[in-house]
DNA sequence: TTGTAGGCGTTATCAT
DNA sequence: ATGATAACGCCTACAA
């Protein structure tokens, strides 16, 4: 800030054209020896890796973002990062990026709309590429035909409405195959505990188990479904509920873990016991379905690889042709797996 | 790419310099328009804001950092992300950070230097403007003479040797606290698992287990301190270990909640019961600390807190002199609570 | 094989 | 009150 050119004291060497100055080669050498080495002799090349090295320079990555037209990064977009089912989509999404060479910007909305306008505006801002969208909805604002467009996929949970790449699993068809494992065991009055329904996995779990009761020639009890929002007082509530009626479930499936645990806490408190007198399970596979006590039977998400996927579709959008005009956008469905601990038994 | 200035057709407008010739005003004017509106004449700057609005106009946030020395986002650098402890950290960082117009980069280590040294150069390559380290350590590379100095703040682990800015609470006594929660209700034979001891957070939280135990004028007796890694299956070792011991523990502190859950399933796998045979506490108050059974008592972390702290801290590392020379860094220390919930009972 | 120079989109300084 | 214009640091034709 002060005098012209008198850096490269204690404050170490900056930019690239110090590095230049101090090997006696132009700007455009030391450029080419970091991206195209081929392209220098190997005498220079080697001088300007030493200065390099010596001079501990790195390249302002603001600068080559500018240039490149890509800013390197990406964002995630999520409702509540406390929340235990997403830190490992994180993770996922982490890896692949690094491998990919993108940094992930993190996106905790709380479900506030103004938070959700903002990230988007991340996007428009150039402070990132793209976005993975794990929210369920989409921001107010967008699209917004006086935008360009923007490089998105869709994580976990769908949204209506919206033609974007996803990576997600087949909800109802995991439920249905819990319901199945809960008929296997003998059970009849199978309970569920819904996620909130506006949210279309909640929707698509509770048709899952309708789905399997029916194609089991059982009824599907309106009254054995509580209304839950996936947290677990919900969960407490919702099984409260259903113990009040006169004839209570002998089973009960509940639309996540942290309802399930709830629910298994409060047949606790009724003085049951879980399997014995009634069975729990759950969905998603939190870390702490298996440290519940008793340890959850329960729907295992590949999460880890949910956010893999979403990061490779969303750098397959950004390296492709950005108007490719109607290509159908990718669909992909992972496999989840029923995991079976001891909240489940038959039925006695 | 291809024609020079045939832009403005679909793609929407991109540059302040579109918005500039709509608007038939200079470029400086715009930028002025957006910054110090009062310089503008009233009939301007409502003509400029309409152009902006109507364009869809937003300005590239790379050139503006590239132009005014600044990323506008901070990392923070965690251990590993799915640990349930660490969520709620960010979320106190992002909410401050998005108060103060900085953008949050996650930097998940695994423990890997590769990685550690990869995210600590975001900063070096102005990526970001500075970092938040939660890893307990610094990376290899650190501090580096050759390059700039580097803003950070730690947050809640220690780092031997290092002076920075940190937030953090206060750990051996809280420790301390607990222990003497258990020796009020009558236990004389108090175990503790204990973290990895590499970790100055598990030495403090030892230390104030004997640190309490001598204050009572109880011996602290080496037999009854169980080595743990912070994670659930070394507290399942280490419970099993100190059951096998011939006079058993009648209450066991462990030194965070993951493991303290891993002893309650030892010692419920033994036939005991929690609390009536054994008392079990745990530390952090992570969100199934409530929903273990029986519920987890606790010492509470304000870990938002620490979170917004720690991006405060950076803040004012940020704005203030970067050259600030010898004066002693910042220290903060967060009050803990300990939480009674039903899995300490008096001594039967 | 290397150097020159234009431009990425902003902001900020200096004129006018 | 407004307009030129020079950076910011890097990349990449285009020349030499």
């Amino acid at each position: 800030m002060s005098s012209k050119r008198s850096r490269g004291d204690a404050a170490g060497i900056a930019t690239i054209r110090d590095v230049a100055r101090l090997a006696g080669v132009s700007i455009a050498t030391v450029s080419r020896t970091l991206h195209s080495p081929a392209l220098v002799r190997e005498e220079t090349r080697e001088q300007v890796l030493r200065i390099v090295a010596e001079s501990g320079y790195a390249p302002n990555l603001l600068a080559r973002s500018l240039r490149r037209h890509e800013a390197g990064a990406i964002l995630v977009m999520v409702r509540d990062i406390t929340n235990p089912f997403y830190p490992e989509i994180f993770l996922g999404v982490e890896g692949a990026a690094r491998a990919l060479g993108f940094n992930v910007l993190i996106g905790n909305t709380g479900d506030d709309p103004a938070r959700e306008r903002d990230y988007l505006q991340l996007v428009h801002t150039r402070r990132a590429d793209g976005m993975i969208v794990v929210t369920g909805k989409l921001p107010e604002s967008w699209p917004d035909p006086s935008r360009r467009p923007i490089a998105a996929v869709i994580a976990c949970e769908p949204i209506a409405g919206v033609e974007l790449p996803i990576v997600q699993i087949d909800n109802e068809a995991a439920a249905a195959d819990m319901v199945r494992h809960l008929i296997a065991l003998g059970h009849r009055r199978i309970a569920h505990i819904t996620g909130p329904l506006d949210q279309i996995i909640a929707q698509q779990r509770l048709a899952g188990w309708r789905r399997a009761l029916r194609d089991a020639g059982l009824s599907a009890d309106e009254a054995l479904v509580a209304r839950g929002d996936f947290r677990l007082p919900s969960g407490v509530a919702a099984a409260k509920t259903l113990l009040a009626g006169r004839r209570h479930p002998t089973a009960i499936f509940a639309s996540n873990d942290e309802s399930a645990i709830g629910a298994i806490q409060a047949i606790h408190e009724a003085g049951l016991s879980v399997p014995a007198d009634i069975s729990v399970a759950g969905f998603d596979d939190i870390l702490f379905a298996a440290a519940a006590f008793p340890p959850l039977t329960t729907i295992r998400q590949p999460r880890r690889q949910l956010g893999e996927q979403a990061m490779t579709l969303l750098h397959g959008l950004l390296a492709g042709r950005p108007d490719k005009p109607h290509a159908k956008p990718a669909r992909i469905v992972l496999p989840t797996e029923l995991v079976r601990r001891q909240s489940t038994a038959p039925v006695s």
